[in-house]
DNA sequence: TTTTTATTGTGTCAAAATAGTACAATAATT
DNA sequence: AATTATTGTACTATTTTGACACAATAAAAA
């Protein structure tokens, strides 16, 4: 038996609400693809998103904070509420099969702390969160329940516990929506980019092809960009210039919002 | 002593999830204003949103629509959710006077059940919900616990509990912004209309003017309304012709969303 | 009956935004 | 010096938008 474990979810179950959750959905760039970040569950192949429960003196807004800086390491992120999961199967997803797979983890985990037990099988009322942030700046590190904790492609995801398949679609549906009215970029891009850079991170975002010429018109007409020297490659072709965000010019739109249709 | 509203709160926590609550944000149109549907407590001058409790096996979304039923007789009411409030300080919003007006009301009500007290007096995360529709197609009826339940014109509200007027503006805000790709409408339109209704609705939601003949050049652009004859109203001007939605094409327009800014 | 009134349907026209394409410039390779 | 791939920018045609004009018209007033 885990003295340490068991201490810890004995401590879940005095000082969190019952039946309420966070789940973060942290999106990250590289490679021109966007990912996901990931924990591991320890010894085995069996994936979630970042979440936890809510203490009782705590806004959940601060709790969504706390929350994804206990089980990844990251903090000072932006995070965004976007959806509460409210379905009465979402605990019991597939049937039997959730109940058993958590039966097995706390096996496994050599949780048997009884009030514990029945305080986690019981029905969770979760509430997502989303942020975007630029990969190369974030140090993810699994916490003590985790395996790893690790990008993952979004369009090869391993095998993810619960609805947690569902909350990652309902958080990009919201993601695309945003992008009609806030231009990002600031959190999902390093410091310097090329106008292709944040090319690619539209296409991938919207799941389409845009135009190169008319993309690099319509944002640089935002008049948020501050244009730096060229980056040299080392390829047989014209050097691009590199980019920066002008921060004042970016907050001043994000607050007013765009009317941005591609 | 109340025994029918005591054995009534008896069943609410045995039968509810502790500390999770569901509010309705439902808006009508009508004189050309936006209105809110709100209850009156019982003896008292004080309104809230409607709202209640979720059942320990009942999906939030079901939730939400039995809620709106058993407090304002509203039915087949379409309901978005659109966030979940779970500040610290919003079951104690300006400090005690919060607390103290609910032990008034338990007190006025002659409610004691002590598990009851205890239950409500808890802190509890709200989600919202909200809907559109038709003033003249609803018939809204105050529960056992409300005075009244009348539509309020959005810009003369009452006095609200808690955090129910932020609850409001968030709603509003999320329409404002749905309406930049969605067209709204046949929810809150009566059956026939003419262009200035629904440019008039638009002013109200949008709280600003837009200009007549390109609004209803753009409207009609969608594609999404039919014909019908003109309107008779008796007014010493030129009648407007009365339009209604053609529904198939405007649910084929829904699920492919617009891209509209005013 | 004629005139007046307020509002509607539609047209115009300039300005702005968008889509599609073209092409010279250019960093590095051949 | 020629080749290659990609960039910055220009050009044009088309569409969309904003602002305004105006005849048409239902009913009231004269």
């Amino acid at each position: 038996m885990n003295q340490e474990l068991n201490e810890h979810v004995a401590q879940l179950v005095n000082d969190c609400l019952p039946g309420n959750s966070i789940d973060c959905v942290i999106l990250g760039y590289e490679n021109q693809q966007l990912k996901i970040l990931l924990l591991q569950w320890k010894n085995k192949d069996v994936w979630s998103l970042p979440g936890g429960f809510i203490l009782k003196d705590e806004d959940i807004d601060q709790a969504a904070h706390r929350i994804l800086e206990e089980r990844t390491g990251l903090k000072s992120i932006f995070l965004n509420q976007f959806y509460t999961f409210g379905s009465r199967e979402r605990s019991q997803m597939n049937g039997v099969i959730q109940a058993k797979r958590t039966q097995e983890m706390l096996r496994e985990l050599e949780i048997d702390n009884p009030s514990f037990v029945h305080w986690i099988q019981g029905r969770f009322i979760t509430t997502g969160y989303f942020a975007l942030t630029d990969i190369r700046k974030t140090h993810p590190q699994p916490d003590f329940l985790s395996e790893k904790c690790e990008w993952k492609a979004l369009d090869d995801l391993p095998e993810l516990i619960l609805d947690h398949g569902q909350i990652i679609e309902k958080a990009l549906e919201h993601l695309r929506i945003q992008l009609n009215y806030l231009p990002i970029g600031l959190s999902l891009l390093p410091e310097k980019f090329t106008m292709q850079d944040i090319q690619k991170l539209y296409e991938a975002l919207l799941q389409k092809k845009l135009e190169r010429s008319n993309f690099q018109r319509k944002m640089l007409s935002l008049g948020i960009f501050i244009r730096l020297e060229k980056q040299l490659t080392g390829a047989a072709n014209k050097a691009p210039y590199l980019y920066c965000f002008d921060k004042v010019k970016y907050n001043k739109l994000v607050s007013k919002g765009i009317g941005f249709s591609y």
